[in-house]
DNA sequence: AGACAGGGGAGTG
DNA sequence: CACTCCCCTGTC
């Protein structure tokens, strides 16, 4: 068992905004698998406490060193995000590993959380090393050339990803996925789009909540819905024009900004109407 | 039944 | 560039 004071963190919002996929909530305990390791974790008030990884590992993972209020304090442009970061104030980003992080992203392409999880969750079983906490089994997320059976990836249910998830099995190797940390955000990026099935958006995720980029701004539908209403008018406009936007707005944060814009765009905004609401 | 979804590829203009 | 159709699968 370890414990350990936390400041200016929430384990549920940094777990539940979409960053990660693998993670269970049983019994007030968050079973968390990610890359080879498999640890529960719990909060409770300022103090966290966790069985499975060691200290150094969950300060490095939840990115618990860097000065959040700082960040948000740069981020805080305007009265709306301001709503998003009292709500949602805690969501840090969160340290994965690059590969595990590029798959995910791949099967999340028009699909949703659930869905993303089994997936991943099958993919593991099928080609994961065996892990166990506490007598509870589970499975690591296989390193590249693991994934290479096409019927096996096709029976997690990955359908038209199927083929980008194979073929990226055999091309990417983590070295050279790490070694985009040290680019510049284009020239990473780039290089990552390269991976069938990676575009603007994917790449996005993959460089903010992998590979250190804070000034990446992934632009998915809600984030569009919100951008939209708050910044233009709710005109619709290019994914591209809101990315361009965000990024230059909230400067080299703006990854920040966008995890908690997108908590709010989910959690607070059903409709169109209640956007409307909020707004005024 | 048929459209649509937290995205992207390939083809076209 | 911007626009369109299509891709697996599950759900409404």
């Amino acid at each position: 068992m370890n414990k350990l004071k936390v400041r200016d963190f929430n384990l549920e919002h940094t777990l539940e905004c979409g960053q990660i996929f693998r993670i269970n909530k049983i019994d007030g305990w968050y079973y968390v698998n990610t890359q080879d390791k498999f640890f529960k974790i719990n909060q409770i008030r300022n103090e966290i406490e966790f069985y499975g990884v060691d200290k150094e590992f969950v300060v490095n993972f939840f990115s618990l060193k860097e000065n959040l209020p700082k960040i948000l304090k740069e981020i805080n442009k305007d009265k709306y995000i301001g709503k998003a970061i009292d709500k949602y104030r805690g969501l840090r980003l969160i340290k994965q590993e690059p590969w595990e992080c590029l798959i995910s992203f791949v099967c999340s392409s028009a699909s949703n959380i659930s869905r993303i999880k089994s997936k991943l969750n099958s993919l593991s079983r099928s080609f994961g090393k065996k892990l166990t906490l506490e007598k509870i089994q589970d499975y690591a997320f296989p390193l590249p050339g693991k994934i290479n059976d096409y019927k096996k990836i096709m029976d997690a249910k990955t359908g038209f990803r199927a083929r980008y998830i194979l073929e990226a099995n055999k091309t990417v190797n983590i070295k050279h996925l790490n070694s985009l940390r040290t680019q510049s955000y284009s020239l990473a990026k780039d290089e990552l789009k390269k991976i069938k099935g990676v575009g603007d958006k994917i790449a996005d995720c993959i460089l903010l909540f992998s590979l250190g980029f804070n000034q990446a701004f992934p632009v998915d539908t809600w984030i569009k819905k919100i951008m939209q209403l708050l910044y233009f008018d709710n005109n619709n406009v290019s994914n591209n024009r809101i990315r361009a936007f965000g990024m230059d707005y909230f400067g080299r944060y703006a990854g920040y900004a966008q995890q908690y814009l997108y908590m709010f765009s989910r959690r607070d905004l059903g409709t169109s109407n209640r956007l409307k609401q909020w707004k005024n």
